[in-house]
RNA sequence: GGAUAGAUGGCCGAGUGGUCUAAGGCGCACGAUUGGAAAUCGUGUGUACCUCUAAAGGGUACCGUGAGUUCGAAUCUCACUCUAUCCGCCA
């Protein structure tokens, strides 16, 4: 969520952006905001005022005179009164300001393509040869069929749909390409950390989750729990309400954690096989830094180099799509998804998202910091993407590295993690 | 799941109804001292919001969370959450 000063001072400004991010002034009434947020304030002062007058009456009481006593009660229990009406009013008004506050979303960055939905992003470039392959190449079904490598069907069976078994070589490999990018992340300075995926109500507040997408989100009634759909929203609450101090910062954590997503609006997309499922793990790349754009922008790039990298080192083609605001999310200023050449679908499915939050999550989590320079408290800026998600990038893996007998390559920086140049037994 | 104890400022810890913006200590910052350091001494040491302002200042709230009692709550009542230890269960 924004600053309200921010709001009530660049008015035109914000309404802009949220034009850019597809929200109509009917959805989200900055003015009514503003004047809501005036109602509090004059509020606030004029309560605020009676209860420093009953704070005086009351502790006068103590040294006055016992037949002055009874007096001074009465005084102070009608100003209470008062007060406690007030400050009625002001807990309502409060309420309604919180959640309007809670449903703001970040303004994109100026840098950003202005676009209605994913049919404004721009392609920002191509890295990698798309292969041509000199045989008919199968999908990562057939692939699978062939070499004994999963479980599909009797698992639907078991654990209902979008869910996945893999098995032999290409289970090691799941777990080999997180391996991989952990000691990538840690190379680069990243603290690897392993997390929950059961979150409380509150961190997904804090993440941006809710109240935006409560369906996509599975909860627990009994244990009024949710399980997480990324590593980001145990990580963006780990420190909240924290004051760190400079030196700290910036704080980079690979947050590895099994996640759980409803799929809700996803129905009939990707149904079969590994692209999709409700549960996948994930190698999260987080991080906290101080709070200027130009810092944060600068990370932004950085985390974008490092998943760039991780493709390379997998020698898969991909993108690098830089999505416009309409696409964004509510908690986003800026993001790049980064996206695999496919063969058998003929196009670039997304692998990696790469956002920077600015300090949109921070001022929900209150997480902040100390300046050295003015020994002030700011808002940090958080940053997220993927370090890798499987099995969905097993996908493009095996397709693009596929041999005409069904057997399947692994590229060099792979193999010290595999023992092996090549897996499965083809036909 | 059962039992017991507990939750106070960056940390330890005192405080069981009235100047508590919380004693004392540690830590930290600055200063004095020193050739330099240690030790010592002195000063300072939260956050948010309101108001006012050139600056300073004034005020309100915050002692796990929420509600209640009271003129007045860190302190009393209720509910909840979390932590520790023991028992049970268990990858």
């Amino acid at each position: 969520m924004p600053d309200i000063k921010f709001i009530v001072e660049n008015t035109a400004l914000v309404k802009e952006g949220l034009q850019k991010k597809g929200y109509t002034p009917e959805e989200l009434d900055v003015d009514a905001l503003i004047k809501l947020h005036k109602e509090i304030t004059a509020l606030k002062t004029s309560s605020q005022a009676l209860a420093e007058e009953k704070n005086k009456l009351s502790n006068s009481i103590k040294s006055a005179a016992p037949d002055e006593r009874p007096n001074i009660i009465a005084q102070s229990k009608a100003v209470g009164e008062k007060f406690k009406q007030e400050q009625d009013q002001l807990d309502a008004k409060q309420k309604e300001f919180d959640l309007f506050m809670l449903k703001m979303p970040n303004l994109p960055s100026p840098e950003s393509p202005v676009g209605p939905d994913d049919s404004g992003n721009v392609v920002r470039r191509k890295v990698g040869k798309i292969p041509h392959f000199d045989f008919e190449p199968r999908d990562h079904i057939a692939l699978m069929e062939i070499n004994d490598w999963s479980e599909m069907e009797r698992i639907a069976k078991v654990s209902g749909s979008r869910t996945y078994a893999i098995k032999n070589e290409l289970a090691k490999l799941e777990l080999a390409m997180h391996m991989m990018v952990l000691d990538k992340l840690r190379a680069e300075g990243f603290t690897v950390i392993t997390v929950p995926s059961v979150s409380k109500e509150k961190p997904l507040y804090g993440q941006g989750y809710l109240p935006f997408s409560r369906d996509e989100v599975y909860y627990m009634p009994e244990d009024d729990l949710y399980l997480s759909g990324t590593a980001e929203l145990i990580l963006n609450s780990l420190r909240a309400d924290e004051i760190l101090s400079e030196n700290e910062l910036p704080v980079l954590y690979a947050g590895f954690s099994p996640c759980f997503r409803r799929e809700a609006g996803a129905a009939g997309k990707d149904t079969r096989g590994l692209v999709r499922v409700h549960q996948f793990m994930k190698t999260e790349q987080f991080v906290i830094c101080k709070d200027s754009i130009a810092e944060s922008e600068k990370w932004h790039q950085k985390l974008l180099q490092i998943s760039e990298e991780i493709l390379q080192d997998l020698e898969l083609p991909y993108q690098v799509l830089e999505v416009c605001t309409g696409d964004m999310g509510a908690p986003k200023y800026r993001q790049y998804d980064l996206e695999a050449w496919v063969p058998s679908q003929n196009c670039y499915r997304e692998t990696h998202s790469c956002s920077n939050i600015t300090d949109w999550q921070a001022r929900r989590t209150n997480l902040r910091y100390r300046d050295n320079t003015d020994g002030k408290v700011h808002y940090v800026h958080t940053l997220n993407n993927t370090g890798i998600a499987t099995p969905r990038v097993l996908v493009p893996f095996i397709e693009n590295h596929q041999n005409e007998d069904g057997t399947v390559n692994i590229p060099p920086k792979l193999q010290s993690y595999m023992n092996v140049t090549k897996i499965g037994k083809g036909v």
